[in-house]
DNA sequence: CATGAATGAGAATTCATTCAT
DNA sequence: AATGAATGAATTCTCATTCAT
């Protein structure tokens, strides 16, 4: 026991908990085998984070931090929206890539609606929409019209984590290695299948608002 | 007892798995809580389904089994790739509006590796993929280019399960309504963004051979 | 289903719960796996035999109905005791051999008490108590020594139908072929051990008396 | 709680399964009796034993630990055979006596083929009559006549273990008080019975030797 | 006679948590 | 700070039996 790794008994908590509840959902993973995978007593956990969804809350927490530090400096004005926009993805895939159990965990543990946390959810998924509309906003998209962000944004989200959220079952069906080159044309790909993508819709927008003239 | 409704209790167990499942996800629904809410016995599921995972794996073959029909019809050589690609989104997003938790169910349980239904969805997941794969071609797209059909496909998917599946999230965030006008509506606009965004790829691709030329 | 032979369906439910009862014990079996192995409905369980019990309770009446028909003639006085006890001897064999999983579900379920059949039990070990007791006596043993029919029969009783119960083991044990050869070699065996055995008490016994003249 | 006595939980629940498989055999004990018999939570029988035939598991080491031990010094050379067969079998009437429960589930549970257990039954089996038939082998019999060897050694140790099987039923039958002085007398009888049989088989032997010459 | 569905109690096991040390 | 023992509720599943058809 006790032998993960040289940090401290929260940390491989908190450690092994991401691993599991990534690998089975955070339902099926009991206690012990958290404490198991951590080397570390039962008790601990209680004593650490009073109970189990205090463990999810914490990773909740941790995910939202890092994951806002993505947003940083994105929206830069002095580089055109579409520079910002590919920025942007290329950021949130190596982000995802780098914390790919911590993002699984948090998105994955989303919809569930655990009472404890939902208010935690609350706020940061509003800010998380938000954050993301901006940028969406100045590709030429109609600032009142709400209606695109919330197809477009989660759209480019949910693109994005479900890619390593099917991982697993992406790697039975291609052949690809799943190496930098191929973060890095993924990330590319993206970019001009949601940039070409937004142009349209923008162009439809302004048509018909000519039409309706 | 028997008070869900007039059908048969095998029907009402999977009827209300699907709806718990759908809520909650597998792992942290009981058996108990699945015989109360069907109104039956909790022995009728071992009677019925041979267990727990028993319902699941009749959950994901009637699923598959829905969903492939929703592809038939659409490949219709008479109309262009880009009505067909419009016919699919519409048809699909219609399919999961009415099958909602039963698609919920299915999609969110994919990744989670269950031995019993291992095989099962290996095969269908494959099937889903070529399904959609094949439509993705006529757009313009290199055949043999198996990286963007991996890329846009899945993108596509789970752009549209995944609305349904952050609904109540959204319903938090978003002042919409979500009747017949928006899924019109919805349907339209990511047919437009992905239609586009696969033009801009195709392009793209082209511009790349010229420039090696 | 429904197809374990030609008998009549009470038959098969009893075939396959001596069968099964003499693999794994009385209460290790479960009623549903009788009815299947008999290919019958599990209700005519309780149809013909009122119960689980029942069943073990018309085994037992069938063993014990069987077993003293082997005493028939056994105890000739026109034969020599010796030869008598041979004859028994032999009889048992063979009769335990030719009912191998009736005896030993009797021979092993005769401890357990179950309420219901502690009765029948009584009645019938008394009896077959005193019928082998008849014999030892006529060996020379004092017939007033209740304590050496306590011994000697239970001790040849336990002998054979051990011998059986503990056959699979012995089979892992020693290189025997459990043939026709054997088991008239082993009748002989277990006789001549123990009348050379009855005799030496006997001769004992006198002694005793005698020195204590 | 707590209140069978003051000995640790493990060995409180080691001493009620003994009891009641005693009584009643494993299949037919659930761990809550287990439990509420040794005064304890339910859990600790997983805790401590991980599952019932855990307990099991652990009572038969702990019979064949005991076992072995009656064995030492029996086979004394310094000692006529005939000698060395009477003390084994009062030690093994008393170790049976005194440890009759758990002597009374190792040997009915022997024939019961748990998986689990196969193993550890299959080594120590061999072992115990490896033990019976040396010494049986210093009474005058072939030692290559591994035959008489698998006959009088398991007919002995049937013999003992049975009487105390079967003591229940024989106070209901015979009149006898089962105290030191029975026991005593008890291990004389048997010895007498089975050296005198045993004398009878080799001489047999011998004489059909003589016969064949 | 025979069936398949249904029942409620009980099976073994595991759960997250707590407590005394 | 950390442990191992202990708890009681909840887990899934199976039990023998019964009932309407």
């Amino acid at each position: 026991m006790k032998e993960r790794n040289g940090s401290d008994p929260k940390n491989r908590i908190l450690d092994a908990a991401i691993s599991l509840f990534a690998q089975k959902g955070f339902a099926a993973v009991g206690v012990r085998e958290i404490a198991a995978e951590a080397g570390v007593n039962i008790a601990m956990i209680s004593y650490y984070f009073e109970g189990k969804v205090g463990i999810l809350k914490e990773i909740l927490e941790e995910f939202f931090c890092r994951y806002f530090l993505v947003f940083e400096g994105v929206d830069d004005k002095s580089k055109s929206p579409e520079d910002c926009v590919r920025g942007l993805i290329h950021k949130m895939v190596h982000f995802v890539r780098e914390n790919t159990e911590l993002a699984m965990v948090s998105y994955n543990e989303i919809p569930l609606d655990l009472p404890e946390i939902t208010e935690l959810k609350a706020n940061r998924i509003t800010a998380m929409i938000q954050n993301i509309s901006g940028l969406v906003l100045r590709m030429g998209l109609d600032p009142k019209d709400s209606f695109l962000i919330a197809v477009v944004g989660p759209s480019l989200i949910s693109t994005i984590f479900t890619n390593f959220r099917f991982r697993p079952v992406m790697k039975q069906v291609f052949p690809f290695e799943f190496d930098d080159a191929y973060y890095e044309r993924y990330a590319e790909t993206i970019s001009t299948l949601f940039l070409r993508g937004i142009e349209g819709l923008a162009q439809e927008r302004r048509e018909k608002k000519g039409g309706a003239k």
